[in-house]
DNA sequence: CTGTATCCGGTCTGATACTG
DNA sequence: CAGTATCAGACCGGATACAG
């Protein structure tokens, strides 16, 4: 397991935000889930061709059940089934990862265009 | 120097939104600039309690200038004096950076609360 | 004052093997 | 299928020294 070596600070209200959708893969699982894809499997599944591994997925989904972004419901029996859901706080980050994919979308060219430039400028 | 190894994926608009906002000081920065505070060595004052030392400032600095989120705009003499800008885009992400902070103060002492239960189960 | 180079330890995450 | 353990390599950022 890994543990934490330098404590958190959480008074800034960007870096509690951060912590729950600035993962690599965060704010897209809570998408996939509010898209009603809920299950671990099917999750990466959806990203996997991006690179996810199943071990992180897991990870960033019982980081968020425990900060009570997600519910996880257990289904015994075999094959094991386990879905997950948004709580209240769950959803009321969707406006904020939908905020914040469209400016992405809205300034990729602009902000790409910046970085060439300076790359050209050095070279 | 440091020289990124893997390739970055920007087509997901929530990644090209992590690259300006998404490091440790970044949306702190650019708020600081928008309050008039726009030398570096005032920058680092501001926030030098919180741990951020001058080099990840400059960094940062850099990085949001070639991105073209800020202008950096030099005035020759002795001692030098350099002044950043918010350029339009990166008036752009004051909304945004507003509305993270906001739902993060918003939600701090839940998500924290559920922080804390975890940890009771699992001891 | 501004910015760069180097080092280094903490953190993140992909890969793999494994348990239930 | 869901989850855990361990490893390794990339990334991030603090400290320091130094150059313009």
């Amino acid at each position: 397991m890994y543990e934490k070596k330098i404590p958190e600070n959480l008074d800034c209200g960007i870096s509690v935000c951060m912590k729950v959708m600035g993962g690599k893969w965060k704010a897209w699982i809570i998408e996939c889930i509010h898209d009603g894809i809920k299950r671990p499997s099917k999750i990466h599944r959806q990203m996997e061709t991006e690179g996810a591994s199943l071990r992180v997925i897991t990870m960033h989904l019982k980081e968020l059940e425990d900060l009570g972004v997600l519910y996880k419901k257990i289904y015994p029996g075999t094959p094991l089934r386990v879905e997950y859901y948004l709580t209240e706080v769950g959803m009321s980050t969707l406006p904020l990862i939908k905020a914040m994919s469209q400016w992405g979308r809205e300034k990729r060219a602009y902000l790409l265009q910046g970085e060439r430039n300076a790359y050209l400028a050095t070279n």
